[in-house]
DNA sequence: AGCCCACTGTGCGTTGGCGTACATACGGGG
DNA sequence: CCCCGTATGTACGCCAACGCACAGTGGGCT
């Protein structure tokens, strides 16, 4: 939250920043001090010896809310390792119109289309959670790819994560209405940060769910009616966890469920097989 | 899951068919003679040696209208490499209705989740167009595909092209009427199959669609006035290719490229830069 | 030939979300 | 302290799609 999030007219299509690089290493000099602060997942789960060798080509940065990482067709210049931050991915659908289908954060990695060879992006993806995060030169990324399996592995575990989640996310957005996907897109964020309050606008979660700002504003009154929620300008604090889970799609489990079976399943793959029946 | 969900009233979702793969078996000795009659075009990309070596692992199946492959949560058993068969996947949310994310051809493989090292199926994979197929047991494809890089690039590529299909199905099932769903759907197996007609009742396509029946007759009406189709009890003609390719959202082309993409730009990549902007 | 069933066509009231427009409320900067 | 812009609340007509129900229609099977 460094900036205030919406300075004009709508600026969640392309909001309004400078060059996000350059502004972010200007940053990420103080950060620079204890490199290994950013928490996440997937880099944890890495071996020691693993990481250390890693290390060489992380960077901290700070990312800022509404910062675009990547656009549809760009290539793809580093990968993101969020700890605090948070990145939604998102598809065009004619030009203008964006629907969120996947939110990444600490228990995964911005850039998966590197993983699978890609240079290109297929989506945009954009910061909406500011915070930390590590990244890494896209070529470099590569190298490290090739040389480091536990690193392939690892990715190619939240790869199909995010493939489940994406998938499930279409479906969820053609069949359920618009208060309980923001259920589960609350429930979503809420996992991936540690406080039970964040800034979001209804505008913001309009477009993330591609609705009309409006719709957002009549689901959150209704969750807000039932003590679920409660917002203000802009600041929205879950009161009732437990509640919003009720409240939500039961897609909201099932990706949680592939997320942690994902991880779990690190050293007994097989034992996904119950979870997921 | 190995049990029919609704045995009566919806044949869609299990259609009436006998043993699945048993009864492919038996087809599939006939075919036995030439193994190498099966297109696929990820098999077809690989070098002359390694396709070779593969063989011995393939076997050729005659998969049938209806055969469910995997069942949410259901174990891997083989992969498939469609030749001119069809094959849909389905997301399936709150548990009884299904919607497809993904569709496969003779450009892709079934069970990409393997490849990503996950053992279980995210999603239900469906038998959409009869035909032939080749197929490898599970635990022998893992082993193929960490002996053979091409193969493992070849995947990843697919994985990569099928995973932007997901996202893209995902905003244009949010934002656009059925009509263009159903145009862009009709193109999508018109790309599949070599023929302009095909088999498809308005409840199937309804299916996919994640929509009525009647919705898919309106639809289908509209089309068929235009001239663009001609349909009866189950049989669909393209009449006008071009004319459907106006009829249907531009994700078709956006999806469309973006397996060409991934086929053209096997030694330039970059290319792709253009060709999304 | 006749029957049955799958496939397709049509009608009706309902509804969730859309597009638009305007009204209030908070809060920070001048 | 006032002003203005951002954020939120409310209203109205509209439409695509829904759920349900039922009516034709053609092909295959006995």
């Amino acid at each position: 939250m460094l900036t205030p999030p919406t300075p004009k007219l709508d600026p969640l299509l392309v909001p309004p920043v400078g060059p996000p690089t350059t502004q972010s290493n200007a940053q990420s000099a103080e950060q620079a001090a204890r490199p290994v602060s950013i928490e996440n997942s997937v880099l944890a789960a890495l071996p020691r010896k693993e990481y250390q060798r890693l290390l060489a080509g992380l960077e901290p940065v700070s990312l800022t809310f509404g910062e675009v990482l990547y656009e549809p067709g760009e290539t793809i210049r580093h990968v993101y390792f969020p700890g605090a931050s948070l990145v939604s991915l998102l598809t065009l659908a004619d030009g203008h119109l964006a629907l969120e289908v996947g939110l990444i954060g600490r228990e995964g990695m911005v850039g998966i289309s590197l993983v699978l060879g890609h240079t290109v992006s297929p989506v945009r993806a954009l910061v909406q959670g500011a915070g930390a995060a590590m990244r890494m030169a896209s070529a470099h990324f590569r190298k490290a790819l090739q040389r480091s399996p536990p690193l392939q592995q690892e990715l190619c575990r939240y790869t199909h994560a995010l493939m489940s989640q994406i998938s499930q996310t279409a479906a969820c957005n053609r069949f359920h209405v618009v208060e309980m996907r923001l259920a589960r897109w609350l429930l979503m964020t809420h996992d991936r940060v540690k406080s039970d309050q964040f800034r979001m606008t209804h505008q913001f979660l309009a477009h993330m769910l591609g609705v009309r700002r409006v719709g957002v504003t009549r689901a959150a009154q209704a969750l807000q009616k039932r003590k679920l929620i409660s917002y203000s300008r802009g600041d929205i604090t879950v009161l009732d966890r437990k509640g919003l889970e009720t409240a939500a799609c039961q897609c909201y489990e099932v990706v949680k469920d592939m997320h942690d079976g994902a991880q779990a399943g690190h050293e007994t793959p097989q034992m996904r097989l119950s979870a997921a029946a």
